[in-house]
DNA sequence: TTGTAAGCGTTATCAG
DNA sequence: CTGATAACGCTTACAA
């Protein structure tokens, strides 16, 4: 059906060698005999059977993706990100959803490779796998690139190749702004999950908070886990608890100036919680959240945040892939690129009141 | 290196033809054969390789998605869905982004095709092309399903096997419900974009306003262009000059009661815009929004939208596509899939006063 | 029930 | 500079 080399080289009774080289313009060739086989190849509209290619070559110049969490903005950002290296590359990106389970991604893993891909890049973290399966699961027999937001303790990484993101800088940057701005009372709200307390977001804040001398970190923390349920594909927040639970906080820490909040959708909450409880953002209290999904921009007024560099990540892991593919190059590295503090409207000067009053209803 | 039919072959003294047989759990090979052969595979790690099977085959068990416009959180939801749906299949989903643009669309597709790919899902509504060049360029060798959020007239498609949102049920059930809770002055806000003036949610927005004896449909809608741009990978509102367009709009049109925004990001925006001038949601304006981002539920109030039927859509598409890879099925067929309305706390009773005033700045 | 051999569309080695 | 030929790993008539 399809043109092959053969029917070309039979039409110019030629060998199927010659074509094959002519096409991939092989010096070795007669410019004269090339031109004839290219021209006619345009003419038959050849196109080359890549996973024939693919068998002779052991080859795909294809990687597989395995994405973590899904039905998030950022994960189609990276995705899209990553296709568009890959394709300037010549390669073509399978992506397999692992949800953020291991033993899922093993087997999406495997899937993959039986499928002949040259490489894989596995996003997630993986809180509640040991580091000994860590270590031992997510070996492949392809080079591998691991891809994670948030890490939780390196040391489980160590003999891998790593991208992660150094929150570390970007809560820094956040809480030395608070703190020009005037602020010391800042806390971290976070609906929480299993194996958070590994999250270095929460152990970079203490470590923040105690170095400004404001006292001890953890009682920074204002966290639930009864409002945030992972259903289906969706983190959920059951919005009246957390309006409630939000209003029961304020009253027993009135002196409070400033948030950060470790959920972006907890911070778009809350923006529009305070707003409703006569509370302004910034003028009464300031916010600050995580990630840089795009309504974080739109929301009124626009939140500072602390986002992850994915576009960074993204090059960075896809140039240490492209080191294991193409110059077979293994060795454990990790890569942490610095979080971005954004700023934008919803953080400023604290407020002259000790405390803070709510209003409305 | 990998273990192949031919390796275990050998430590068996059989031939390769049996293995691959039994393997594949073939009734001719006597079970004791098989037995033998399985346990060693198993034994020896075998992983059929995939890519020689393909080319053995002429199938490959491998789809195409080309997704449309990317970095939004629908695009990631579908892309699960259809992971989830191809994989209990035993399809592999390659994924490439086309921004929507058609040409690169084309592109893409053909080198899938390359790549041996049974069928093609082709997200993207292609606003700026023409009939005849959606007619024509988006014919493949291999079957296709297209797949449209919105549709920008049906006609084009009449040869396509294709699924598409029907806009206009959800668009009139929001009417209908605001109709009930006594408005009249509904309004529409769009940003626009090249094209726009073909999207049926227009169209059926003004049919609804008309029928229900409201006055002009165009009258209703209140648009501009100026402060929505497609920016890289991401649609980007100017949130100031937004937020002064929509000071006007307000102190020109004091009548307006409730309001259907056709991007999900402006209704966010919206929401907590109108919470700054003063103005509360629902008691003085009612919101509606489009389609179903996480974060319109953890809006304060949670808004109510007209959403796609993302799972149900997907569904259809990839049931569709296997009608056409597995059963040679290739006859032109449009379903369109009713999309819902989801009432949540932002649409309530019109309010008693007249006129709308701005009392915040 | 099993073996043999051709074929899928490429690339690569080795002669000529 | 070009042509044979083998090889990649699997499936599948056809034979035995």
């Amino acid at each position: 059906m399809a043109t092959t080399l053969s029917s070309i080289a039979e039409k110019l009774s030629i060998s199927r060698g010659t074509v094959s080289r002519a096409l991939r313009d092989d010096s070795q060739i007669s410019i004269s005999t090339r031109n004839r086989i290219k021209s006619l190849a345009k003419e038959m509209n050849y196109k080359p059977n890549l996973v024939a290619r693919g068998l002779s070559l052991g080859k795909t110049q294809t990687i597989g993706f395995l994405a973590g969490s899904p039905s998030l903005e950022i994960t189609s950002t990276m995705e899209a990100k990553l296709d568009e290296l890959a394709n300037n590359a010549g390669y073509e990106v399978y992506v397999a959803h692992t949800k953020g389970n291991l033993d899922i991604t093993v087997k999406r893993a495997h899937k993959l490779i039986g499928r002949g891909v040259d490489g894989l890049i596995v996003k997630g973290a993986f809180p509640e796998a040991t580091v000994k399966e860590i270590q031992t699961k997510l070996k492949f027999s392809v080079p591998t690139v691991l891809f994670s937001g948030t890490l939780f303790g390196k040391s489980a990484y160590s003999s891998h190749r790593l991208v992660c993101q150094d929150v570390s800088i970007g809560i820094r940057k956040a809480i030395n702004h608070l703190y020009r701005l005037g602020h010391s009372q800042i806390y971290m709200f976070s609906m929480c999950w299993p194996g958070w307390e590994k999250d270095m977001r929460f152990i970079e804040f203490y470590k923040s908070i105690e170095s400004h001398g404001f006292g001890k970190g953890q009682d920074r923390l204002y966290s639930t886990d009864e409002s945030y349920a992972n259903k289906g594909t969706r983190h959920i927040i059951d919005v009246d608890l957390a309006f409630l639970q939000t209003k029961k906080f304020l009253k027993s820490h009135p002196e409070c100036t400033a948030i950060i909040c470790i959920q972006s959708e907890f911070a778009l909450f809350l923006t529009s919680a305070l707003a409703r409880m006569g509370i302004r953002v910034p003028q009464d209290i300031s916010i600050v959240g995580f990630d840089d999904v795009s309504t974080m921009a739109y929301s009124q007024p626009p939140l500072s945040t602390i986002a992850q560099p994915v576009e960074e990540m993204v090059n960075s892991a896809f140039e240490l892939l492209m080191e294991g593919i193409e110059r077979d190059i293994d060795e454990p590295k990790q890569i942490a690129i610095p979080s971005k503090f954004i700023i934008r409207q919803s953080a400023g000067e604290v407020r002259s009141e000790k405390k803070i009053s709510i209003t409305e209803k």
